[in-house]
DNA sequence: TATTGGATGATAATAATTATCATCTGAGCG
DNA sequence: CGCTCAGATGATAATTATTATCATCCAATA
């Protein structure tokens, strides 16, 4: 199974072509080109880390000293609406329990956040025999599938269903 | 690719065996039996919900209208602790930002939270050709692999390195 | 350059979680 | 069975992350 690190050289150079294009996608999608979302796009796609809110705001602080935390979580919220940044997980608002400590992996509605258990038996054995990557020690894994339930494709057009922040 | 849901009937045995083994590990495990612990193990196994904690009290309140929330939050964490319970995601404390738009999945040290992104194209199969699953439409997924970083491994034995509210 | 709708900064409000501490109780022991 | 006490709980304050509000600002367009 071929599981490896995202170099660092390929992912600055990703971003780099992902800068370039920032301003031009922009103003295709409505959006004004203010410093703020330059800074802050910047920032985000000049890491690795994954970064928090409050990290972003430290590093774009140093360009911007005025800036405003509230500018910077509505930006990246914004970022992440017109498809220029994701989260790592759509789960991260509030702490979901589960009882079940088998491994297995969930499906999880977009909209609602319903939550149900899949089992997907090939995918226990993707870290088989691997018990390093770069850096890491493994342990063990969970997949999120993002995924539309029933319930909330039938009431798609009124805009209820969510209870989420993000 | 074989991927299916969990059916409520094997989730409701499993959930009955476990509960019924309960009592008998918090012991070995040193922990007390309480009447509140008892609550909220049975209605977070009784649960196919992956409920948060506001869920459970609501659940525990009906038959305990005097447990404190704070006790719900308490003891799914140990519940978490011991291996009685899980989080469905350990990056639920707060949003983590991802310039990388493409397709790809993430290492997490379980001790400080660093995040690398990884690569496993077999994993773009899995949902090839799956668009349904059961009452989902599904969209995308994404894999988070638990490990330990090579930092965290070596400043082991002190308790540092963490900075994560669960 | 004047207009203006969206963007921002300051700050209040909300929501989830954790901390604190006085009180209580499950479990081992006689 | 009642005694003891470390650990558990309830009440509540504190903290942290995020969102809402609103007056002011400014990027884009004409
Ligand atoms: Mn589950
Ligand atoms: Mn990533
Ligand atoms: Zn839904
Ligand atoms: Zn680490």
């Amino acid at each position: 199974m071929e599981l490896q690190l995202v170099s660092e050289g390929r992912r600055a150079g990703y971003a780099a072509r992902r800068l370039a294009e920032f301003a031009e996608r922009c103003r295709k999608g409505g959006l004004a080109v203010t410093p703020q979302r330059l800074a802050i796009i910047r920032a985000l796609l000049a890491s690795a880390e994954h970064p928090r809110a409050d990290a972003i705001y430290a590093q774009v602080r140093k360009e911007h000293p005025h800036i405003s935390l509230a500018t910077v979580h509505r930006t990246l919220e914004t970022l992440c609406e017109i498809g220029e940044a994701r989260k790592v997980t759509m789960l991260h608002d509030s702490a979901r329990y589960d009882g079940n400590v088998m491994p297995h992996h969930h499906v999880v509605c977009v909209k609602c956040r319903r939550i149900r258990d899949i089992e997907i038996p090939e995918l226990e054995r993707i870290l088989d025999g691997r018990s390093e990557l770069g850096e890491f020690t493994l342990l063990g894994s969970s997949l999120e599938i993002h995924a539309v339930c029933d319930r909330c494709n039938s009431r798609r057009v009124r805009g209820r269903g969510k209870r989420s922040r993000g």
